[in-house]
DNA sequence: TATGGGTTCCGCCAAG
DNA sequence: ACCTTGGCGGAACCCA
């Protein structure tokens, strides 16, 4: 089979679909791949080629008009095309939005930022960072319009960002939609003598590694799970083939986690105690010492401590402390290869049983699954259950 | 899947 | 008078 790539060069996203897709044709399929930019001119190369499928990935809706009327299979893996003739592998951009926005009511922020794409087309991420904030009591979130960036000049929407962030009450926690964008936001800051992360945590999607090391600070992202797109739109693809038709179908994958970098090493709680609290957890993942311990350091009874825990963080100390632990157990997941076992040992879950039930409740997978999710140990194979239902554990009377 | 012992949560009240 | 604190104990939850 000849299958034709429409991606662009070196994007942390399609660099990792691209895996994927050569993860799942190199063991299990002969196919010859013709690779070309997804633009106009390239789409035509690509379909003089007479391929007998196509892979893309792309926003461009020009582009996607034209390999809509074509008779072959074609599957996407950029941005949402909604009324599209197109078969689709994207990310749960709901699930998105919402990992943002706990991640920063777990490190204590209040008040919350968004900057969106120029000219970015109905969001799923901001309405579902949005609605995951209402559910916790913050109803405000500053948007960052693409409408007024439009209808600046480069130079003068540079201008535009820049009093933008300034004019933002701090401290602030800013979801960008995408690494690049991050990135650009934390020169705005550095030009501006804005502090990061001190006045503006900032936090990125895709978890493009090179872009966000290299960026001052080390930018925090979430990490798609690429490879598991590319897998399973390689995976349809091959299955369009076998069955000789295809279909318009759409599959949402959901991120892996949040990966967390100097750009939202703070955290922001108005509370001395709390403050204090939670770093003597971060200290302490094993979970080795007590509570009790805590509070004789603090010097504060254990009520008082949750009191101030339930009041600035909406969640008892018990919570905070798993969610950072919890943290730590996907990150060992993802970052190694110990025995889930291990990881259930250094984390303070004591065994892999239990690690396994909070992985599951918060991802809708088991550790070894998640680990296959995250592209982890290079080991891609089907694909794990969805996780439908989320619960929001905050014990706040929902 | 059920049981029971331990831990954590949280409303309440008295004291500072 | 008002607000915060610490202790109590039943309820809810967790884990072996």
């Amino acid at each position: 089979m000849r299958v034709a790539l429409g991606f662009f060069a070196h994007t942390g996203y399609s660099d990792g679909v691209l895996r994927g897709v050569a993860a799942f044709a190199r063991p299990h399929r002969q196919w010859v791949f013709d690779r070309v930019a997804p633009t106009l001119a390239g789409a035509q190369r690509l379909l003089n080629q007479a391929p007998d499928g196509v892979l893309l990935c792309t926003s461009d809706e020009r582009v996607l008009e034209v390999f809509e009327r074509v008779k072959i299979p074609v599957v996407n893996t950029g941005a949402p095309a909604p009324g599209r003739r197109v078969a689709q592998v994207l990310n749960d951009e709901a699930a998105v939005g919402e990992m943002a926005a706990r991640y920063f009511i777990a490190r204590g922020y209040r008040q919350f930022a968004y900057a969106s794409r120029v000219g970015g087309h109905p969001d799923a991420r901001l309405t579902a960072f949005q609605a995951t904030l209402a559910k916790q009591g913050f109803s405000r979130c500053a948007v960052f319009e693409s409408a007024r960036e439009r209808e600046f000049t480069p130079s003068e929407r540079r201008i535009g960002l820049s009093q933008w962030l300034r004019e933002l009450p701090k401290p602030v926690a800013l979801f960008c939609m995408y690494d690049a964008q991050a990135s650009t936001v934390a020169e705005h800051c550095r030009a501006a003598g804005i502090a990061v992360p001190a006045e503006i945590a900032i936090l990125g999607v895709d978890n493009d590694i090179t872009g966000c090391s290299l960026a001052d600070p080390p930018l925090s992202s979430i990490q798609t799970a690429a490879e598991r797109i590319g897998y399973e739109a390689a995976q349809l693809l091959d299955r369009y083939f076998s069955e000789g038709g295809w279909q318009v179908r759409t599959l949402k994958v959901p991120p892996v986690r949040v990966v967390s970098r100097r750009s939202t090493d703070a955290v922001a709680v108005p509370d001395k105690l709390v403050e204090a609290a939670l770093r003597m957890m971060q200290a302490d993942l094993a979970r080795t010492s007590s509570f009790e311990t805590f509070c004789e350091r603090l010097k504060c009874s254990r009520r008082s401590l949750e009191r101030r825990f339930q009041s600035v963080m909406s969640q008892s100390p018990s919570h905070a402390w798993a969610g950072l632990r919890l943290h730590e157990a996907e990150r060992l997941l993802v970052e190694t290869d110990l025995a889930v076992e291990e990881v259930a040992r250094r984390t303070g879950f004591g065994d892999s049983r239990q690690l396994a039930a909070a992985v599951r409740k918060s991802t809708g997978m088991v550790p070894s699954q998640f680990r296959r999710h995250a592209g982890a140990a290079g080991a891609l194979r089907p694909a794990p259950p969805k996780s439908p239902s989320r619960q929001s554990r905050s014990g706040s009377g929902e």
